[in-house]
DNA sequence: ATTATTTCCTATCTTTATTATAGGAATTAT
DNA sequence: ATAATTCCTATAATAAAGATAGGAAATAAT
C-alpha cells in the first residue's frame, strides 16, 4: 500500500480542519472526537504537518491548530507526501535507493513513468476539490 | 510501497522468459542467476505467476517454465497483481476492508480515481512496450 | 530401472515498517 | 496559579516483507 493509515490521517485532519475554521484554532482533541482516531495517534501526524508549514500551531490554553493558506492552495499530493514522507510507488524511484542496474534495467523507465502518472493526478487535486 | 520486490521480481522474471524464449523450457535456475535473485525466494512469486497461468511449468529434468502467451499480450497490470494480489494504492479501494464511514468519507472517491489512473497506466503497457 | 534434474509444497525465521500507547515537559490564556 | 493545550521522546505491539531450508513429486536421460 502506497498510500497508508498515516497519510489517509493527514488528509482527515485537512478537511476537518478546513470544515471547522471559525477563526480560532481547532483543539487535537475535537478534531480527533470527529474523525474517530485516537488522539495520541494523530499527534505524530499532525505534527509533521505542523513542521512542513502545512498547519499552523498554536501552543498553551485555546490553542489548536489552523490551515495556514486558503484551501485551493493545498494539493492532495503534497498533503500526502508530508504525513508519509513520500508517495512512490516503487522504491526504485524513492530516491532513498541507488540501484547498480539502473542503467540498464528494462523495467525502470515504467516505474518513473507511473510515479509520473501518480504526481500529475495527485498534483492536479486540492483540498477545496475534496470539499466540494 | 505499492509494488514491493516480490512485484519487480515477478516482471523481472517474465522479461527474462521474453528474452529467452528458445522453445525450451527455461529452468527457474538459470533465470536466478542472470536476473541475480535467490533462486528460493524466486520460487514463491514463479509458482504465482504459473498457478494464474501467465507462464506454463514443465517438471522434471529439462524442465522450466515458458510464457504461455506472445508478450504483447500480457498487461504490466495483471503481472503486478498476479504476484502482489493487488496493486490497490489505499487500502479502501482494495476490496479487503470495509469501512463503515465509506457513504460519507470525503476522501473515498479520490483513492477510487487514484486507483483507476494507476490501473488504466499499468493496464496500457505491455511486456513487449518493456522490451523496446 | 536408476539417476539427475527439475518443479512443487510447507514450514519457519529474520527484518523492517506500520500502528499505537505512555508519560511528561513546555507554553499560554484565563 | 491553574487548566488546557502543543510538543517531545521513548517504547511496545502488530503486521508485512523478505528470505531460507528441507524434502516430496515428477520426469527426461542414461
Amino acid at each position: 500500500m502506497m498510500i497508508t493509515t498515516k497519510g489517509r490521517n493527514a488528509l482527515k485532519v485537512m478537511l476537518d480542519l478546513a470544515q471547522h475554521d471559525d477563526g480560532n484554532p481547532v483543539p487535537l482533541a475535537d478534531i480527533a472526537e470527529r474523525v474517530r482516531e485516537s488522539q495520541k495517534y494523530l499527534e505524530s501526524t499532525v505534527s509533521q504537518l505542523s513542521q512542513k508549514g502545512l498547519i499552523t500551531s498554536t501552543r498553551g490554553k485555546s490553542g489548536g491548530y489552523r490551515l495556514s493558506r486558503p484551501v485551493s492552495d493545498y494539493t492532495v499530493a503534497e498533503i500526502i507526501t508530508a504525513a508519509e514522507g513520500s508517495l512512490a510507488p516503487v522504491s526504485c524511484v524513492s530516491g532513498e535507493v541507488t540501484c547498480e542496474n539502473a542503467c540498464n534495467c528494462l523495467s525502470l523507465p515504467l516505474w518513473k513513468e507511473l510515479d509520473e502518472v501518480i504526481m500529475n493526478f495527485l498534483t492536479s487535486k486540492t483540498l477545496a476539490d475534496l470539499l466540494r
